[in-house]
RNA sequence: GGCGGCGUAGCUCAGUUGGCUAGAGCGAGGGUCUCAUAAUCCCUAGGUCCGCGGUUCGACUCCGCGCGCCGCCA
């Protein structure tokens, strides 16, 4: 039965900063999620990129003397270079100044506005011209704007609005009734709170005297569009530039919890305008916390990720953050915690787990598989890993990676256990019994091809190194219907273990 | 000020629709094996489940109030 495509997004990117942990933890399980379901017959497509109009952008540009298109196009590369040299993979990569997205946000602008969507108006507003902005009465130190401390112009600015009141009642009739819309729950009820009250109608312009670097309102030259219509209609330009309107109706949004009102509220409002069906799902996670005055020695305050990706390895990184945060709440970064992992999880367990069974498998047999042997306790460490790989079906679908990782780790231990309980080194010293030992490691190499393949999307470069050394094709880490037993021909061999081990533990010095 | 969330062993957290002596991982202490990355495996933590009151035969799990964090909104 053939499924569902799934199209995640990231969030575009604001060209004001390099890349930090937040681009890359969203990133990253929007890679991991299309690996997950790649491999379980889905037919996946990533998109993120850059977003880079507006204010702080033109005046980051001007500070270093450049233009803003020069700006964006060197921190719009260096995203792209991040995410290339972290394997973290996309399907394309878009930029809110390409051309073709230029022209798809005026189509719709121009659409929505030939139908009354749109209206010009004009509102008053405390106004800084230091800072070049609006800004709220509870914003004002003693009536002063906090930066230059002058008291702001009250002036009036005509603008573009666009008519989201007139959708509340039915977003909120469409929320209410679709309750896995936004997860995790606590922000589907949390837009329910914010549309018991009026949303009214949102501003989408700003006056050119104003703001230059933007897209122009296809009807009124003096104009460019502000944010909104820009940045979010990419997750549809993108499609349709690459002729892939398909998958719109498959679109699952990765955002942060600080981007949820425009994600919830502002893009349904302009889907609903704009004649298109809504995204499947808008996933929602919570923020990553740095300790201050503990942070981390060696990583700093902004963690850059291909210096996590030398100290640690990619895969421990991708290991750690998607084992520590529940997706949907805040978590602490702490290489402490990275280490623990790295070192308890990953080296005393799955690695040491591997190599333990590889130097057995070498040592008595030269590597050649014997037969199976299926006694009960062979059993149970086969439905241990049935039930991790059901448990992580589940986990992934709900997001719960942390939980999913959980699972087959039990049943890891499951395996470690499975060793000292059968002692295949001990019964190697009876030629008796070596047939016995032969099943058992058979079993367990069994076990070490399962975890590889449930861990591919998680760990991808050891999940390789992995069966590789079990002397499989890394195809075959794809190939999630392989029943047990049958991954290993007769005389098939596994490989001599390497000098290095999977994952090498940090040794922390003594403090 | 309004709405919502959270507060469980040193740390990070699980605890479905209320019910046997409240759990896991890590850390710490003790022990074991020797295939393995001094890894594995076994045993040990007696924690006012934030506090008070209530509902109930019975509440960590429901209700109210209070305290403390946090988020959103105003």
């Amino acid at each position: 039965m053939p499924r569902d495509p799934v199209y995640l997004t990231t969030p575009l990117f604001y060209v004001n900063a390099e890349p930090h942990l937040g681009h890359t933890y969203v990133t990253l399980v929007a890679d991991v999620l299309a690996r997950f379901w790649r491999a379980r017959g889905r037919t996946t497509f990533v998109l993120t990129g850059t977003d880079e109009h507006g204010d702080k952008i033109a005046q980051a540009a001007a500070a270093a003397g450049v233009s803003p298109r020069e700006h964006a196009d060197r921190v719009s590369a260096l995203f792209r270079a991040t995410w290339d040299a972290a394997g973290l993979r996309y399907d394309h990569f878009i930029r809110t100044t390409d051309a073709y997205h230029v022209a798809f946000v005026q189509r719709v602008l121009a659409d929505i506005h030939s139908r009354g969507e749109i209206y010009f108006g004009s509102y008053r507003g405390l106004y800084c011209v230091g800072c070049e902005r609006f800004y709220q009465e509870r914003e004002l130190v003693d009536g002063l704007c906090p930066d230059h401390r002058v008291a702001p112009t009250e002036i009036a600015e005509e603008n573009y609005f666009f008519r989201m009141g007139a959708y509340q009642e039915r977003l909120q009739a469409t929320l209410e009734a679709n309750p896995g819309l936004i997860v995790p729950e606590g922000y589907r009820r949390e837009v329910l709170a914010l549309l018991r009250e009026p949303i009214g109608d949102l501003c989408i312009s700003r006056p050119k005297t104003r703001l230059a670097w933007g897209i122009e309102l296809p009807f009124d030259s003096r104009y460019v569009t502000y944010v909104w219509f820009d940045a979010l209609l990419n997750y549809v330009s993108a499609l349709a530039h690459l002729g892939r309107m398909e998958l719109w109706p498959a679109a699952e949004h990765l955002i942060g919890k600080d981007i949820l009102k425009a994600h919830a509220i502002f893009w349904p409002t302009m889907l609903m305008a704009a004649g298109l069906p809504l995204y499947r799902r808008l996933c929602v996670h919570g923020h990553w916390q740095m300790q201050q005055g503990k942070m981390s020695k060696s990583l700093g305050n902004v963690v850059r990720p291909l210096d996590v990706k030398a100290r640690y390895g990619m895969d421990a990184f991708r290991y750690y953050v998607l084992r520590d945060m529940a997706f949907g709440q805040d978590a602490e970064f702490n290489e402490d915690s990275l280490v623990a992992r790295l070192n308890g999880d990953l080296a005393n367990g799955l690695g040491n787990l591997a190599s333990r069974v590889l130097a057995m498998q070498q040592r008595y047999f030269d590597g050649v598989i014997q037969p199976l042997a299926a006694e009960p306790i062979d059993l149970a460490l086969r439905s241990a890993f049935a039930t991790a790989a059901r448990e992580l079906d589940a986990h992934v679908e709900d997001l719960a990676f942390h939980r999913g990782l959980e699972a087959v780790w039990r049943a890891l231990d499951h395996a470690n256990k499975y060793v000292v309980e059968t002692a295949p080194f001990t019964l190697a010293k009876d030629p008796a019994r070596r047939p016995r030992v032969g099943a058992i490691l058979h079993e367990l190499c069994e076990a070490l091809r399962t975890a590889a393949q449930l861990l591919a999307p998680f760990l991808p470069e050891s999940a390789e190194r992995l069966v590789a050394l079990l002397g499989l094709p890394a195809a075959r880490l794809e190939d999630l219907e392989l029943p047990w037993g049958a991954a290993f021909a007769p005389g098939h061999r596994t490989l001599p273990l390497p000098p290095e081990p999977l994952f090498p533990r940090i040794e922390v010095p003594a403090a």
